[in-house]
DNA sequence: ACAAGTTGCTAATTATATCAAGCAATATTA
DNA sequence: TAATATTGCTTGATATAATTAGCAACTTGT
């Protein structure tokens, strides 16, 4: 139950195309080579080091424990899972503009989720 | 600056002496070999994996955050680094289904940003 | 159409984490 | 004292993380 469907690299992925950044762009923020990160994207390394999946997830504001999840080092507990807020909305993710508007969305949505009730 | 006298090899040993366990008992309990377990205390490895780690801060009830500062990979703990991002969004917040509707309704809010420029 | 850049990717290499075997020193017990 | 475990450790082998170099598919600009 609960089963994490994604994959350490669908989350890399995902992360890396929100902020709209190239393998080689991440490779210069982050230090880590392009190569490597589309073998990480692609799931093909088992056991990143410490060091780079807390650069990565620095770099794009996903929660150091969810890529330790995902990476399957650990489980989700519900401890964590109350501290996890979600890598896809950060402060420096997000233009003031974007921001205002997403909170007005959700806003939207939970009024149609209303009615629909 | 903060720096931490200790390092990740002095803290796995005096934390398993406080235990009062061998190498090799340790070994047994967290699976990692007692001939690298001797190489950590020792601080003769650079970047241990995450998984290797999170086991021992496990064991020694030891934060995992505590273990990667002392480890150079981060200087202060994420707890604190979380608090310094302000997050417009927690999960307690959003349903799986708004989460996915933000994402998408960011994508949409970037791409019209992309053409405005 | 062509040149120049960008994209993600792979194969080959290097660096390093991790393990298996075994050694020397100390502790334990007969 | 001798025999036997138990200790932490080193060396050598192996697995795998991470890099360098380069390729083919696309874009972009001229």
């Amino acid at each position: 139950m609960a089963e994490n469907e994604k994959t350490l690299g669908g989350m890399l992925r995902e992360a890396r195309e929100l902020k709209k950044l190239s393998l080689r762009e991440v490779e210069v923020k982050s230090g880590i080579s392009n190569a490597y990160l589309s073998q990480l994207e692609n799931d093909k390394i088992k056991k990143p080091s410490a060091n780079t999946l807390y650069k990565l997830g620095d770099l794009y504001n996903i929660t150091f424990d969810e890529l330790m999840v995902s990476a399957g080092i650990i489980e989700q507990s519900s401890e964590q899972r109350n501290k996890n807020v979600h890598y896809a909305f950060s402060s420096d993710n997000l233009s003031q503009e974007e921001e205002q508007a997403l909170i007005d969305y959700l806003k939207f949505l939970r009024y149609q989720q209303k009615d629909a009730k």
